[in-house]
DNA sequence: CGGCATCCAGTTCGATACTG
DNA sequence: CAGTATCGAACTGGATGCCG
């Protein structure tokens, strides 16, 4: 019954490692991360860090991240009040995959771009030449 | 003029990590990358063992992948047509970066999901006590 | 300062049906 | 066998406004 199938989607946790990857391209956190490998900071901190972020994104990313145990937070009974994020231990041990698959990213971006443009917007096209 | 931006969205190629990252995340994509990088594969053959992918989203993703030049596809004039995939050489360096991340989701995996259920469905909450 | 709730546009993805 | 086209549902992300 594909007319009222009520499937919560987001039941599949297929695999951990695609579970991983795509909390990782919510289109923050990867930056998210990597300034708070850097060190600390200041909720606003973060946000003018980043700056094309919103603060609903930011606060959501930040939620995610701290919910896995991968950042955490820290609030100063100030006033105004402050709050502190920074990575976990488990954040920081993320630092190095991340760094792999940047890695890679840089050094063969060149690449993916050549390839993007040889194929350009016929990629199956012209194929049977 | 936040009222009338006619903004594309998806103007911001940000930086090469954070584009890679998208890309790997669009769910199929680091399935069909990890068949792949055991042996080629054919178009109904990938939809069978991925089995959960519609026929649209197999295409889509392979067509990306191609695009990129992570893989390539090779027509054989038979009859019926036969449409072979396979990891190109830079679809192949590629497999060490996710090979990475993927280690570390297997590896860390519980701690996450431990973290998970210690957050429960109050993250924030109950953090001044 | 830090954060949440609401509303809304753009994108993604699945189901379905049709073509060579 | 190997796709393409179209539709609608779900999800993502941004803007805005209110609260402690």
């Amino acid at each position: 019954m594909p007319l009222s199938t009520p499937v919560p989607a987001a039941e599949y946790e297929a695999c951990p490692v695609t579970d991983v990857l795509r909390r990782l391209s919510d289109k923050w956190t990867l930056l998210v991360l990597t300034l708070l490998g850097q060190r600390p900071y200041h909720y606003n901190e973060l946000h003018r860090a980043i700056e094309g972020i919103s603060r609903r994104m930011l606060t959501r990313t930040l939620r995610v991240l701290e919910t896995d145990g991968l950042v955490a937070r820290e609030v100063f009974p100030t006033v105004p009040p402050t709050v502190e994020y920074r990575l976990t231990p488990l954040g920081v041990s993320f630092l190095g995959p991340i760094g792999a698959v940047a890695q890679w990213a840089v050094a063969h971006g060149d690449e993916i771009t050549a390839a993007r443009r040889r194929g350009g917007l016929t990629p199956a096209a012209s194929r049977g030449d």
